[in-house]
DNA sequence: AGCTATAGGGATAATTTTAGCCCTATGCTA
DNA sequence: TAGCATAGGGCTAAAATTATCCCTATAGCT
């Protein structure tokens, strides 16, 4: 994350957007946070797919975009809260947009020549 | 492509969209269409970074999950052209949503905490 | 003859991303 | 006491994506 040695071109708003949202599990995660999951483990509850490392990296990566906000509780064991940011919550619409696209993509059988989905 | 080793599951709409759309110059390729750029050549010459090869790759993709649509002429030198279909003309307007996003993203500094472009 | 341009695609290297381990620490409960 | 849950993060391996090279073929131009 730090020393690429193919440096990243953030030029237009489409690699912008790509760089925030475009990892693994970040739809994901803000999706699911916004929906009042706040706690890494209850994060990883609803995507037993991912590892912790990864869910907490791509967490790490949308806090430092300003997407989310982490609120660390001095307590024993541990407590961490994360929650969208305004920031974040204009993204929704967004994901909103993308995500129903990709849903009809989905019903509708017959669009997709090649989906070999596997 | 064809053999990956961990299966893709493409289960909501938004790991489909980004399936479609995520690679790193697919979304410049359906710009680059809409706007009436259709030959291979005039592609690569729009986007002087990407290698042919790499452009060829996505524009097959993008072909092959029913985006664009190839018309090969039978000429010497060849001739190839592309274009949108209405399946991809109808994803214009969720890349504009994107695009205009990431652009008030990137006029919007202050708003990037740790945002290391390099 | 040697150069250009055109488009396709094989083979492999470089790079980035994700996965899968390990270990830290503490308080609770069986 | 042993096991569990909590959250962070180092280190390395695996996998996926991109980059970089190679070659095919033909027509036109100098």
């Amino acid at each position: 994350m730090s020393d690429r040695k193919i440096p990243k071109d953030l030029d237009c708003g489409m690699a912008m957007i790509m760089e925030i949202i475009g990892g693994k599990w970040k739809p994901c995660l803000i999706h699911n946070i916004s929906r009042g999951y706040k706690r890494p483990s209850e994060l990883q509850r609803l995507n037993p797919k991912a590892t912790r490392r990864v869910l907490y990296q791509q967490l790490t990566e949308l806090e430092g975009y300003g997407i989310i906000e982490k609120v660390i509780f001095p307590v024993l064991p541990p407590k961490v809260e994360y929650s969208l940011t305004s920031l974040g919550m204009s993204l929704l619409p967004v994901i909103r947009v993308m995500d129903d696209w990709g849903t009809q993509y989905l019903e509708n059988p017959g669009q997709h020549p090649t989906l070999k989905t596997a």
